[in-house]
DNA sequence: AAACCGAACAACCGCGGACAT
DNA sequence: AATGTCCGCGGTTGTTCGGTT
């Protein structure tokens, strides 16, 4: 069979997401989900081939992604799983809640390979085994991440200095309610020319129940909304969200996004500070 | 101050598997 | 069973940034 290239058509671009095509894509995952990956840029308005958006979204932009350094539990825990599991960096990431395979991947290549060149081979220590890059082959290595498998997902608590520090760590919704102010500060204070804050990534979002994103945030009684670009800044909607990028966005009150109010308004609150803007908000 | 260089990381590419028709 | 489409994965590349000379 013949693939069809990814980007056939002339005219999707290619490169650095800007803050405003995260924000068209952000808003329209929000609204409809990403069911369709290959249509979704289409429907969004954005001229960028499906596979740019999904990478955009599972490497960068989805909420629970936390930023920031690795803790060295974190890091000793990939040398482990990639010791027992190899390459299989999207496995490895399953095991550390908020990482994503790249950024996995990445720190291997950039950190945990030199680290491991400059440890001396001693079998005493955990990481000292020998190495492998090919996935297990043998009935032994398969059963091994059989159990591996098995293992819940670690959480590592970011404790290294660095991520400890505001420009790197994640925030937390409950710091998000008791500290509003260190966010604007870093949205007021941390802008580069990208346009995003340097200490606020778009990652930094509180984390969701799984609800948020599954659900369809906004629903209109008389049927969907197959166009995303007439949707937003239409006038159909209950309430209305100023969005600093340009698409006015509405969406339905409170008891769509989740469990926890709070974390909600945070949520929006930091959404709209990255771009060093206050935000109108909905009045829940 | 400018040039250079390496590290870090975001993004792209191509392949293969899963699924639908 | 064959074919087509979509998605996810791993490898690789390109760009940016910070440190050094």
């Amino acid at each position: 069979m013949v693939r069809a290239p990814c980007c056939e058509k002339m005219g999707l671009k290619k490169g650095p997401w800007t803050p405003e095509e995260d924000q068209i894509l952000i808003t329209y995952i929000q609204l409809y989900g990403h069911g369709n990956w290959r249509a979704l840029p289409k429907q969004a308005g954005l001229l960028r081939c499906g596979k740019s958006c999904r990478l955009r979204w599972t490497n960068y932009l989805r909420p629970d992604i936390k930023r920031g350094n690795f803790s060295r539990e974190e890091e000793d825990a990939i040398i482990n799983l990639h010791e027992m599991l190899g390459n299989r960096w999207s496995a490895i990431a399953a095991r550390l809640p908020g990482r994503t395979d790249n950024e996995i991947k990445n720190v291997w290549h950039t950190h945990l390979k030199k680290r491991l060149a400059k440890q001396p081979q001693d079998s005493s220590t955990p990481t000292a085994t020998k190495r492998r890059s090919a996935p297990p082959t043998n009935t032994f290595e398969y059963s091994h991440e059989a159990k591996i498998n098995e293992l819940e997902p670690m959480n590592f608590p970011s404790h290294d200095a660095a991520s400890e520090s505001l420009e790197h760590r994640a925030v937390s919704p409950q710091e998000c309610s008791s500290d509003l102010s260190s966010t604007i500060t870093m949205a007021d204070n941390n802008s580069d020319n990208s346009g995003y804050p340097k200490a606020e990534s778009p990652g930094n979002f509180p984390e969701m129940d799984e609800n948020f994103w599954s659900e369809v945030l906004w629903t209109e009684d008389s049927g969907e909304v197959n166009d995303f670009s007439a949707a937003v800044g239409g006038d159909h909607l209950d309430q209305e969200v100023q969005i600093p990028f340009s698409p006015i966005v509405s969406m339905e009150p409170v008891h769509s996004f989740g469990s926890n109010m709070h974390d909600n308004m945070d949520f929006w609150f930091n959404l709209f500070t990255r771009a060093g803007e206050l935000p109108q908000l909905p009045e829940f």
